[in-house]
DNA sequence: GTCTATAAACGGATAGAC
DNA sequence: GTCTATCCGTTTATAGAC
């Protein structure tokens, strides 16, 4: 009735183990889909038992949706936020090389999304949302590049479809990659970004080398 | 030991049965996958129960084979044999537009392929090679099409490159449409196509209305 | 008499509650 | 950490359809 009751929150291994917890949740729905995996999986995989994540979570669902913000604030943040017009582009090129390096992280992303098709997933509205925010992004800074007459004058329909197109390009590849991981999906999507932004530009571009951000900063 | 045994062969009403649970498992396995669909779940939308199952299909995993055999023969049935070179890739507006009929096949394709990003998923072998087909009928008309001086003078890395560009984009653009449906797939897809196709011919060029197989023969 | 479907039940795994 | 009700794929024994 009073005040609010004091807690001491969680410990530093609470944390930790949470941490855990998404991390293997995350391998196990990306190879298992969302539906296939089980929490005794993953809690066999944490070395913990399947109480310890009604702790942590309060349910399966809950689980997954603690996936997806992890998930979700980590490709967020290796998003670079100078990106402007035409550059913003260009990254995509880092995020495919990224991904080269962490097909869990792909598979997390298709499966899931191949999953939320169905209407009464619970992951379909988190998907549907992600993805209106990847497309509205790619819409401004394309939109941005046009107003700057970086790229020749499209219409606001054409922009959007342009930029649906990058991506299923991207989507696309990259599910390809996962049947067949011997594809080499940086160049072959280098090979077709090049193509497009010459088309939007209407003359042949050159992708700077720099738009792949070197493998490490050598201070 | 000495002839074989005759039997009486499958009835009519046996066979109409094993259809539609092929279909029932068909429309289960899109919506929630192999690991999430069930075989009660099928047996219930067939009409019967889970054990008249057992008597057509070996087990769940035969069934899973019986689905894609089914798929495969049918989407085979509609590509016209005759395409031959750069008019085979117009044809895959027809593919589209049938697709947007048919959400189920989309479904089906995407959640599977998906799923079979799991090298122990029973279906890889089958989605692999399946892509693999695919892929290899349109390096076949792009290299048609460069050798018959349609296209510019590709080598047989870009051409490869190039067909799973391709298909990566319808397959991605048909993502996104599962995900929100008041995307216009063909419209989107057309426009890709037509700047691919221009690209590769080194001109503009202008797809044929009759690329799109008419609604129906009015004889 | 073969084919088809059933009802009932198996061992096992599940999510969630206590 | 254990328990429970539920669902899973699969296997029986059995009744009916052709």
């Amino acid at each position: 009735m009073s005040g609010s009751p004091v807690t001491r929150g969680p410990y530093q291994n609470g944390l930790r183990t949470r941490r855990e917890i998404i991390a293997s949740a995350a391998r196990i729905f990306a190879t298992y889909g969302y539906a296939g995996g089980s929490l005794r999986q993953i809690a066999g995989d944490v070395g913990v038992t399947p109480a310890a994540l009604a702790r942590h979570f309060d349910n399966k669902e809950g689980l997954l949706a603690a996936v997806l913000e992890s998930w979700d604030r980590e490709t967020d943040a290796r998003i670079p936020p100078d990106a402007r017009g035409i550059s913003y582009f260009y990254r995509v090129l880092g995020t495919i090389a990224h991904n080269r390096e962490d097909r869990g992280l792909v598979e997390l992303l298709l499966t899931l999304s191949a999953e939320a098709s169905n209407v009464d997933h619970p992951a379909r509205p988190f998907i549907q949302d992600r993805y209106e925010r990847v497309i509205a992004r790619g819409v401004e800074c394309l939109t941005e590049a046009r107003d700057a007459g970086e790229v020749l004058r499209l219409d606001d329909a054409a922009i959007a479809a342009e930029v649906r197109l990058l991506y299923a390009t991207m989507d696309g590849i990259q599910l390809q990659w996962l049947l067949n991981p011997s594809i080499d999906t940086l160049a072959i999507f280098r090979r077709s970004l090049t193509a497009t932004v010459s088309r939007w530009a209407g003359y042949p571009v050159h992708i700077p080398p720099d738009a792949l951000p070197a493998a490490a900063p050598r201070e």
